[in-house]
DNA sequence: GAGTTTGAAACT
DNA sequence: CAGTTTCAAACTC
C-alpha cells in the first residue's frame, strides 16, 4: 500500500508538473481542463460518502467539480495513507520534491498576472525572494511587503512553505479588489498578526500560521471581492487550488478524524486541528476559485474578461456559492462564529480564523500562548490580543539569522524547540479552549509530519521540533495527554535566552510554568555538565534552558561544538545512546500495509531495564516511565510492572488486574501527573540517509494510559502514539546506525510478547513493527526505532494526539 | 528542601 | 562482559 502511495503520490506529481506547465503557458481555467486533472478527478468518487464531501456538497448547492476534487485530494491523501510518508523516506521524499516542484512550476505563472497587477506580484514575488531580491519589494503595497516579512523572517527553513504561502498571497493580490487599501490594510494586519505569532512559533507553527493567513486573507478577500466584484480575480486560482493540494498531500491520514469533526460542524470548518486548517485553506481557496475566479486570459486580464463558456459551470458556482457568501455561510464556516458577529468585522473574523488556526495548533506551542490571550478576548478583543501576541512573538523569536543553514540549526532549533516546550499549564488552558470550541485537539502528526516532510534539511528537524512542542501539549490537564518528560526534554524549555526578552508578562508565565509543568524537561546535574546521558536534557537532545539547576552546564548553544562532539563521541560508544528508549509501535496502518500492519502496536523499552527494588513500579523503571511493559529484553527482578511484565504475564489472567491497577495509577498520575509516561520516540532512527530521518526526540511520551488497560477500550496508547521527534541538535541525522536490520530480526519475537500482552483491539490497532529488542537479555538491547515507522500514522480513530515521525532523531553529529 | 533510594550511565 | 563507580532522577520525610 505505501507502495502504491508512492506511486500514486509520483504521479500526482507528474500531473501537477504538467499542470502546472500548462498553468504556466495559459490560464489557470484552462488547465482544469486538462485531461490530467480529470484523471485526478476521477478517484473521488470512492470517497463521496466521506463526512467532508457531504459537508462540502452541503455548502454549495451545486456539487461542482471542484468540489469533488477536493474531496478527493483530500481523501486520497488523508484518508489512504499518508502515513506511509512518515514511514517511508521515498514517500516523503517524493512528495517533497513534488512540493518543490510545485513552486518551482507555479512561480513561473505568476508573471502572467503580474502584467496589470505588477505591484501586487512584485508584492509576492517579494514575499518569496524577500532575502534575494529586496528590489522586487520596491513599491509594493504594504500588504505585500508586510507578508514578506511575515513569511520570510521566521522562515529560515521553510522557505518552501513561505513561498507557497507567497503565492497563495501573490494570487491574493493578484485581485483588483486586493488592491484597495482597506484589503490591503487588513491582509496587511492580518500578515503581522501571523507574523508574530509565527516568530514565536517553530517553523511549523510559522508555517502553519502561513497557511492560515493566507486562507484567511482569501476569506476576507472573498468577502471583500464578493460584493466588489465578482469578477475580478486574475489570480490563477486553480493553482492556487494545487498548492492547497499540495498541503494536503502532506497531511496525515489522521486529518480524516479531524476533518470529519470539522466538517460535521457546519461552523467550524477552520478552527479544528492543522490538518483541518489546510483542509480548509484548500476548501477556501477552492471556494474562492469558484466565486472569483473567472477565466483569465494568459495575459492575466482579470476582472472584464467574460467567463468562457466552457466556464459556465463555474459561473453558475459562483452565483451559488456566491449566496453562501452573501449570507456569511462562508463566515461562518470559516470562524464557526454567528454570521451576526462576522458579518460586519471581516478583520475580526480573520483574526478569529486565525485564532482559532492557532487553537488548532496550540499544541505547536506559541500559538497556544497567542490563544490564550486572543481566546479569552474574544473578537472584540483581538485586537487587543493581535498587539500582545505580537509583541510576545517577536520577544521569543529566538533565532538569529544564520547564514549557514547547517549553521543555524542547532543553535536555532534549540531555540525553537525550547520556546516550543510549554509549560503544560498553557497547554492546559488552551486545550480547553479548544475543546470547548468544540474542536477536538486532534494533533495530527500527520500534518506536522507531513508539513515538515515538506521541507528538507534542517526543517525536518524544526519540525520534529514543533511537533515536540504538540506533545507536550498534553497537560496533565488533558486526561487524554499527558507531557511526558521525553517530550518536554525533546522539546526542551524555553531558553533562556529568549526568556530575558520577553515581556515581564511573559516571563513571568515561563517561570510559572517552568516551576510547574513538567513539560519542560529540566535538568539538576552537578558534575556531569550536562554532558553525558545522565543530563535529561543532553540525552533527549535538547539544551539546557533556564529552568534547569545544572551546574556548569555545557549543554548550551554557545557551547554547541562540546555538545556536539560530546555527543558524537557517546554515539560512537553507542550508536542508540540517543534513541528513544522507548520505542512505540502503534497504530496500525492496514492500508498501508506493510507487514508491521500485522503486528500488535507495544511500545517497549529498547534495552529493557534492570530493576531491583523498584519492582518496575517506579519511575526508576525506565520502562515504567516510559509507560511501557517490560519485555524479554529486561533484567529485572520481581518485575510488577503495571504496562506489562516480563514474562508476559499481565496478558490474560494478570490484565484485569493489571488493568485495575493501571486506572488507579493512571487517575492518579493524571491527577498529579506523576504518572509515567509513554515516551514514544519514534521511528526516527531510521535510515540516517532518508530524508525523513526519523528524530527520535526521546522526549516524546504519551501518557500511562495504555492500551493495555481495556480490551474494548480504544487504547490511549493511539492517543499518545507520538512520532517521536529530534532532539535539537543537529537537524540531520548521519551515519545513524541502521535499525532495519535488527528489527526484522526480532521482529517476531516482539510480536509474539507484544500480542500476549496487547487486547485484541490493541492489537489490531497498533503497528507491527513494534519496538525490538536484542534478543540476548544480558546484552546491551538495541532496539530499531525503525520499527516504529508504524507509529502514528495510522491514528486514525479516536486518536487525539499523534504526532508523527519526525525527522531523523536528532544527531549531534549531523552536520558530519 | 534535604536526605535517601534507585538504577542508568560510565568506567575499569 | 562483569563488576564497580558515578550520577542524577525519583522518591521520602
Amino acid at each position: 500500500m505505501q507502495r502504491e502511495m508512492g506511486e500514486e503520490g509520483e504521479k500526482l506529481e507528474r500531473e501537477s508538473e504538467s499542470e502546472s506547465e500548462s498553468e504556466a503557458c495559459g490560464s489557470g481555467v484552462t488547465v482544469m481542463e486538462t485531461p490530467d486533472r480529470n484523471r485526478i478527478t476521477t478517484p473521488v468518487s470512492k470517497f463521496e460518502d466521506s463526512p467532508v464531501f457531504n459537508y462540502i456538497n452541503s455548502l454549495s448547492p451545486i456539487k461542482t467539480v471542484k468540489s469533488i476534487r477536493i474531496s478527493q485530494s483530500f481523501n486520497s491523501f488523508s484518508f489512504a495513507s499518508l502515513p506511509s510518508v512518515f514511514t517511508s523516506p521515498h514517500v516523503s521524499s517524493v512528495k517533497e520534491s513534488r512540493f518543490l516542484k510545485r513552486h518551482s512550476f507555479s512561480d513561473p505563472s505568476r508573471p502572467e498576472f503580474s502584467s496589470d497587477n505588477g505591484n501586487k506580484v512584485g508584492t509576492s514575488e517579494g514575499v518569496i525572494d524577500v532575502a534575494h531580491n529586496p528590489d522586487e519589494q520596491q513599491e509594493n503595497f504594504d500588504p505585500g511587503s508586510c507578508i514578506g516579512e511575515a513569511s520570510v523572517e521566521p522562515t529560515y527553513e521553510c522557505s518552501k512553505l513561505a513561498i507557497e504561502v507567497s503565492q497563495t498571497l501573490n494570487y491574493e493580490c493578484g485581485s483588483p479588489d486586493c488592491t484597495t487599501t482597506a484589503c490591503c490594510e487588513i491582509e496587511t494586519k492580518c500578515v503581522s498578526e501571523l507574523a508574530g505569532t509565527s516568530k514565536s512559533v517553530v517553523p511549523y507553527v510559522h508555517e502553519v500560521s502561513e497557511t492560515i493567513f493566507v486562507e484567511s486573507g482569501m476569506h476576507l478577500e472573498g468577502i471583500r471581492n464578493m460584493e466588489q466584484n465578482r469578477k475580478g480575480v486574475g489570480c490563477d486560482w486553480d493553482s492556487l487550488i494545487f498548492d492547497a493540494t499540495d498541503l494536503l498531500t502532506f497531511e496525515s491520514p489522521n486529518n480524516a478524524d479531524a476533518f470529519k469533526g470539522t466538517f460535521q460542524h457546519p461552523g467550524m470548518r477552520i478552527c479544528t486541528s492543522l490538518a483541518s486548517s489546510e483542509f480548509t485553506h484548500y476548501e477556501i481557496s477552492d471556494l474562492q476559485n469558484t466565486l472569483s475566479v473567472h477565466p483569465v486570459g494568459a495575459e492575466g486580464h482579470e476582472s472584464e474578461n467574460p467567463p468562457r463558456v466552457e466556464e459556465e459551470g463555474h459561473l453558475m458556482e459562483i452565483k451559488a456559492t456566491r449566496d453562501v457568501f452573501d449570507g456569511t455561510s462562508l463566515n461562518k464556516c470559516v470562524d464557526g462564529e454567528p454570521s451576526n458577529q462576522i458579518d460586519n468585522e471581516p478583520v475580526s473574523n480573520l483574526h478569529r480564523g486565525m485564532r482559532k488556526r492557532c487553537l488548532v495548533f496550540e499544541m505547536a506551542g506559541t500559538c497556544i500562548k497567542h490563544l490564550d490571550h486572543s481566546s479569552h478576548s474574544g473578537s472584540s478583543m483581538l485586537s487587543q490580543s493581535d498587539v500582545n501576541i505580537e509583541s510576545i512573538d517577536k520577544q521569543l523569536v529566538p533565532i538569529k539569522p544564520v547564514n549557514d543553514s547547517s549553521r543555524r540549526i542547532l543553535p536555532g532549533i534549540g531555540l525553537h524547540l525550547n520556546s516550543l516546550a510549554k509549560t503544560s499549564k498553557e497547554y492546559n488552558v488552551i486545550s480547553h479552549e479548544t475543546l470547548a470550541s468544540g474542536s477536538q485537539l486532534i494533533i495530527d502528526p500527520g500534518s506536522a509530519a507531513s508539513f515538515h516532510s515538506l521541507n528538507t534539511g534542517q526543517e525536518p528537524l524544526n519540525k520534529s521540533l514543533a511537533v515536540t512542542s504538540m506533545e507536550r501539549y498534553n497537560g496533565p490537564s488533558e486526561s487524554q495527554f499527558q507531557g511526558t518528560e521525553d517530550a518536554s526534554a525533546g522539546s526542551g524549555c524555553i531558553p533562556s535566552e529568549d526568556i530575558s526578552q520577553s515581556s515581564p508578562r511573559k516571563k513571568r508565565r515561563r517561570l510559572e510554568d517552568a516551576g510547574e509543568s513538567e513539560g519542560c524537561k529540566r535538568c539538576n546535574c552537578k558534575k556531569s555538565k550536562c554532558l553525558k546521558l545522565y543530563c535529561e536534557c543532553f540525552a533527549a537532545g535538547v539544551y539546557c534552558v533556564e529552568p534547569c539547576s545544572c551546574q556548569d552546564c555545557f549543554n548550551k548553544p554557545i557551547h554547541e561544538d562540546t555538545v556536539l562532539a560530546t555527543r558524537k563521541q557517546i554515539e560512537s560508544r553507542n550508536p542508540l545512546a540517543f534513541a528513544p528508549k522507548v520505542i512505540r509501535n502503534s497504530d496500525s496502518l492496514p492500508e498501508i500495509g506493510d507487514e508491521s500492519s500485522k503486528t500488535p502496536a507495544s511500545a517497549r523499552h529498547k534495552r529493557g531495564c534492570n530493576c531491583k527494588k523498584s519492582g518496575c513500579l517506579k519511575k526508576y523503571c525506565e520502562c515504567y516511565q516510559g509507560g511501557v511493559g517490560c519485555s524479554i529484553n529486561c533484567r529485572c527482578e520481581g518485575c510488577k510492572n503495571a504496562f506489562g511484565r516480563k514474562d508476559g504475564s499481565v496478558s490474560i489472567g494478570a490484565e484485569a488486574e493489571l488493568e485495575e491497577e493501571e486506572t488507579e495509577t493512571h487517575d492518579k498520575c493524571d491527577a498529579d501527573e506523576s504518572l509515567p509516561k509513554i515516551l514514544i520516540q519514534n521511528s526516527m532512527e531510521q535510515n540516517p540517509d532518508s530524508i525523513l530521518q526519523a528524530t527520535p526526540l526521546r522526549g516524546v511520551r504519551a501518557s500511562v494510559q495504555l492500551p493495555f488497560s481495556s480490551k474494548n477500550k480504544l487504547p490511549r496508547s493511539s492517543f499518545l502514539s507520538i512520532g517521536s521527534s529530534s532532539g535539537f541538535y543537529g537537524s540531520q541525522r548521519v551515519g545513524k546506525p541502521n535499525f532495519l536490520q535488527p528489527q526484522s530480526k526480532f521482529e517476531k519475537l516482539v510480536q509474539t510478547v507484544e500480542e500476549e500482552e496487547m487486547p485484541g483491539i490493541l492489537q489490531q490497532n497498533c503497528s507491527p513493527i513494534s519496538g525490538i529488542k536484542s534478543l540476548s537479555p544480558n546484552s546491551k538491547r538495541v532496539s530499531s526505532p525503525h520499527c516504529d515507522f508504524g507509529l502514528s500514522p495510522g491514528s486514525r480513530s479516536n486518536r487525539k494526539l499523534i504526532l508523527q515521525s519526525i525527522p531523523s532523531f536528532p544527531s549531534l553529529t549531523s552536520k558530519d
